[in-house]
DNA sequence: CGTCCGCCATACAGAACCGTATAGCGGGTG
DNA sequence: CACCCGCTATACGGTTCTGTATGGCGGACG
């Protein structure tokens, strides 16, 4: 009933019970104690004149209403954290920290030694890598830089194309020997062990005729993480699906059935409009973006 | 040093002084007392290691790192009240606050029949306007709806156009019998009181080709305020431009040059995307809408 | 079926915070 | 030039909030 407006202090505490489902587990992450964050809770729900959670011994599940709000106390946490990598890249020179997304391949097999050079130009820059297939939300100020597979179309993102990641088919040449080299999707699909993914995404629907016999029920080894599919195409498991560039590099990898199988993505460096004057933002987005197209260049030669 | 993340609170208290320029002025804004903001600014410039006002006795300047910092602390605020007005929304049926930011003409002489009319339907829908020429940013929470004259090309926002607002010359038939009613650019621009702008916009610069002749100096009486010139063209003062449709209700406004000068705005309501699934925003989207279409469609007839 | 672990709720002491009151300074005004 | 007004900075008392400690409950495990 009381409209007075809630204190900021408690969207914090709103948003740790809701990620930790509990009072304690909030507690425990946002450094606070049970009852101080059972309280801010408490005190929220009494401004918003709303039920937020349903008490529980094993926890508390959010309501309805708690789930509407959740987007936007996201948002004041991401916003939040963005003012400090702001406020910390204050003064001369670049400095401060930038925080990149990428999808976990990207981020594992490609980015680091760009980022280990970008370090080493500038020593006073610190990097926050969100790897997920998700796509973070730069308007939200999820991050700073993104490495997306898809087109921005939001006219406050700044992007730069940096050319097309190629997918293709392989295996290690050990598992070929073995088990012959399939010159066919038939032979393919017939006897051998492919890796593929677990659920569907929305990129593999966006890409299935693109995958064309290569569905869920033909895989032997079922996996969302392209991490692991990559680590088992290295194991010699069988054959699965991964960056052209990425096989180059290990002479045990062969290319399998190369011209009935290429899927390019196109790959785009994006960045908020507003960091376009940052320094340590503008910065690691050329360098991000010159490391990808090195990278891209030289998986197509 | 003590890098121990600022409580949100002290953003409040930032902003606040940002916005009035002085800690008193904050204290009286926010609902605080003036030690209290002064305690604020100073722990969040421990916080973050930066100084962030120029303390003096007659208020606090913005040093430039407060400044960056700003657009952060603002998009705290916005997104503050956008969780505010959801949660009063929560429960059944129409309720709550939507805000909704249009141009102040717009505002004043077209939406509230409209917005008279979708309260009579919702009695418990309480409305908020925000009119300014300057776009509220809808990306940045600022606004569940706004009527705009551009086209939005965000794809996270949803759109509908309404139409064209037609802007031509007008001036009062009294002052056309006491000084002429111009014929041609040339006798218009020779001797009659031209009601115009004062200081150029962004609008003013793309459309300066469409306003022909209609230049700064050419003025007798200049006002930024669009709403300043509408009641000059309605007081006699001489001959501007204004909406077709509303000189149409004021029989003594008689239209001038119409076919020399005519401007149409292209018009759009537009929602953020999320939004789509609240009632509250998705009913006064179509009021507002419908109504802006039929207040268009009845300037053309 | 008893034990253990994690969770929420409550009571109480201490710390942190806020508001009131006051002093000091600078600019505007008659 | 004296007065007034609004601002910041500082000291002090009271309130609020936080943390610690404890009790009670439910599920997991042997």
């Amino acid at each position: 009933m009381a409209d007075a407006e809630p204190g900021w202090e408690l969207y914090r505490s709103f948003l740790g019970v809701l990620k930790e489902g509990s009072l304690s587990g909030a507690a425990r992450a946002l450094g606070l104690t049970q009852p101080t964050v059972g309280r801010h809770v408490e005190a929220l729900e009494q401004a918003l004149g709303l039920s937020l959670f349903t008490r529980s011994q094993l926890g508390l599940a959010p309501t309805e209403a708690a789930l509407a709000l959740a987007p936007y106390a996201e948002t004041l946490a991401a916003t939040a954290a963005a003012l400090l990598r702001v406020a910390e890249s204050q003064g001369d020179g670049v400095r401060g920290t930038v925080r990149i997304t990428a999808s976990e391949v990207i981020g594992v097999e490609v980015l680091p030694p760009i980022l280990a050079a970008l370090r080493e130009q500038h020593p006073a820059l610190k990097i926050e890598l969100g790897l997920t297939n998700r796509v973070e939300d730069l308007l939200k100020r999820e991050a700073d830089i993104a490495v997306r597979m898809v087109r921005p179309s939001q006219d406050v993102l700044w992007a730069r194309r940096v050319g097309a990641v190629e997918l293709g088919l392989h295996a290690r040449e050990d598992y070929l020997a073995r088990h012959g080299t399939p010159r066919s999707f038939g032979e393919l699909l017939n006897g051998h062990a492919i890796i593929g993914f677990d659920r569907e995404t929305a990129f593999l629907r966006g890409a299935r005729k693109a995958l064309g016999p290569l569905r869920r029920d033909a895989f032997s080894l079922r996996a969302d993480s392209d991490l692991a599919q990559l680590a088992a195409i290295r194991a010699g498991y069988g054959i699965g699906v991964c960056q052209v560039g990425l096989a180059r590099r290990d002479a045990r990898l062969v290319r399998v059935l190369p011209k009935a199988f290429s899927l390019p993505l196109e790959t785009w460096v994006t960045m908020h409009m507003d960091l376009r004057d940052n320094p340590r933002c503008r910065v690691a987005f050329e360098a991000v973006a010159e490391g990808l197209q090195g990278y891209i260049e030289g998986e197509a030669r």
